[in-house]
DNA sequence: GTCTATAGAATGATAGAC
DNA sequence: GTCTATCATTCTATAGAC
């Protein structure tokens, strides 16, 4: 029997406890100082244990930043899966953004390191299961078109979201306030629904 | 005599051509790595000297990124003045946002470190004539509003520009071509000239 | 302005006991 | 799952000769 669907989840072995304390502390972490600028003692001392502990948890730091990476992508999956479902390919994207834009707001704090640290910029491109998310990812964000016009679109659109969240001009406004500003923006810029 | 119009410059002391040739390197070593990501020996590497050498130049790594920060600040700041010389808030950030334009595709590969890095990040906020030329930046980007309404829509502007500019989708856009497409999507979100 | 040499701390990572 | 102890390497930074 051929495989079926192939599932968009990256998401490896379940994590346990001690594996999410790591991985909570990380993010936060990484978040504030970007992967180069945070140690493994860091992350230690503050989930409250020794370096070694972490490394039986995990035996690279570039594993904590893969498993972190991937916990992140996959809040993406389901948004991604049911814009492919869309037939109508300007639609798809409809579903993709707005369903980002909550993300985003949900995760204020981590966007910007996930979308612009080097090392995390990198590791997309050259981790394959990342590669291929983030390829398609781009497919439902590029609507119907693939030149310059619409690629420029696309790229935009991946970065208004993040950048609107996270700017210190935004720091004091609420989520729910946000959310409608940003989506009334988004609307100046592309179709959306409603 | 009272002093005269307090110019926005940020320059100190002029550089000397060695230290020029440190800021350089340092500047695609960070682009490329990010601060933390990038030592003193990979800059004094890509210089063709030893690190004694570099030290003799900046007294510390943070005065590096100090001096390379403030040299790609300068770059801004006739773009600032002009826009500050404007009596029309509106028309002051048409000026400003049309000079950064071209200024971002021009740093295309810098833009991102030295909006998202979070060791600049913090230098922006924290180091005195930085915090005082970003505020007066952001000023002029809000326009004649201060409300969450027109923050959001400055974050959004901000990141329109950075983003469209660096993202790999778009990395194979010469500059006008892309420099057009941007100008066409803020004209979406703020009016523009011509 | 550049070098060699080095100090002292922190880094990622491992071995082995409990 | 966590610890102590340790290793080799790299880091920022300095002293002093040329």
């Amino acid at each position: 029997m051929v495989s079926a669907e192939p599932t968009v989840r990256l998401t490896g072995a379940p994590r346990s406890a001690a594996q999410t304390r790591v991985l909570d502390a990380a993010l936060e972490l990484i978040s504030a100082h970007g992967v180069s600028g945070t140690s493994l003692q860091m992350i230690a001392d503050a989930v409250g244990v020794t370096k070694a502990a972490v490394y039986h948890q995990f035996k690279t730091k570039d594993e904590i930043v893969i498993a972190l990476t991937e916990r992140e992508l996959d809040r993406l999956a389901d948004a991604l899966e049911a814009a492919e479902a869309e037939e109508d390919r300007v639609r798809a994207r409809e579903v993709l953004l707005t369903c980002v834009v909550d993300l985003a707001i949900e995760r204020r704090g981590a966007v910007s390191t996930l979308q612009f640290d080097p090392v995390i910029v990198r590791l997309l491109a050259e981790h394959k299961p990342f590669e291929q998310f983030i390829s398609r990812l781009y497919g439902a964000l590029l609507g119907d078109g693939t030149g310059a016009a619409a690629r420029v679109e696309a790229a935009m659109l991946s970065g208004v979201i993040s950048t609107a969240v996270m700017h210190p001009l935004v720091a004091d406004i609420d989520d729910d306030e946000l959310r409608e500003h940003v989506l009334r923006y988004m609307r100046r810029l592309v179709d959306l629904p409603e």
